[in-house]
DNA sequence: GGCACATAATTGACATGTCAACCAGATGGG
DNA sequence: CCCATCTGGTTGACATGTCAATTATGTGCC
């Protein structure tokens, strides 16, 4: 058994048991999203990124969004998304039209070869989420789980804007 | 609210509820990964990838390390390590050295700049961690991000043998 | 000894991510 | 109208990750 070092019992740093919480809680989600990456990679040749535009775009009026409107509903930094927009128009699942209203703007518009490939990926890929998470965990686990990410995301806004 | 699908009702596909935790839950798991490396970054100018494998180093006997024993101790395939050294070994974090017992083999070597690198970087890395997981949580959300990450990478592991 | 096979590690090609610099079109104040 | 500045989006350089192929060495068996 490790002793906890002074500082450690002062709480500046984490005891050597919240330590081995977060070491687990870290490595668990990193291999949990590996592996359902590998799943979505093998049943529908989709990354995770191109799956979420996929998804937002689905969602969209028209199957259509400007670009930063996109970027930021699922989160990602224009130059992130405008990287990954051109991997993806080369495989013709998205295509960028010019915007009528703003000529810098783009409209990022859902091809049929892309909705076909997010509509082969989805149930497979829903079914892994429950599988591997939803399955996995009582339903109290599960609740308990939804309120840490909840609280830890609070969290983490609020020490960001400070 | 929208309505679950007949699939949903008979369990195959996750429940709107359960999706929504999902999402929260890896998106969150996101940003809080993002948050820390970027941290790392601006204190220590390590990458997490080159935190763990300083952190492995410095606990090894003499510093040093067998290449494909650091990779199965961090989980990491022997490619990434291998690319993942030559960029740290630029930066002279580390050195490879032959192996005495093995002509085929690498040993990996903590260099005194690698050590240095990893001391300034693990007290504050640790209080960033106490500080945006630990601190977040109160002690019974923690005990149980503990068991849920044991039991989701128990669940893991039994569907990747099947 | 010598050959089939396993193992240690590296390499190359490519996908993905981040950061800072850039370009062009909007926009508001004089 | 004109310039300063902002905004939308792209680009280039580079770090990181994955996969398959390659190189070199060890090991067991005849």
């Amino acid at each position: 058994m490790t002793r906890d070092t002074p500082q450690q019992r002062r709480r500046q740093l984490p005891t050597t048991e919240e330590l081995r919480i977060w070491r687990d809680f870290i490595e668990t989600t990193e291999a949990l999203r590996s592996v359902l990456t590998s799943r979505l990679q093998s049943e529908s040749a989709l990354s995770p990124g191109d799956y979420s535009v996929l998804l937002a775009l689905s969602e969209a009026r028209d199957e259509r969004m400007r670009s930063s409107e996109l970027a930021a509903h699922i989160r990602w930094d224009r130059s992130r998304l405008s990287h990954h927009l051109g991997r993806m128009e080369k495989r013709a699942l998205i295509r960028r039209d010019d915007c009528a209203t703003d000529n810098r703007g783009a409209e990022i518009v859902l091809t049929p070869t892309g909705a076909e490939a997010f509509h082969r990926a989805t149930v497979p890929h829903l079914r892994a989420v429950r599988e591997l998470f939803v399955d996995a965990l009582t339903p109290d686990q599960l609740a308990t789980t939804g309120e840490v990410a909840a609280t830890l995301r609070a969290h983490l806004r609020s020490s960001r804007d400070m």
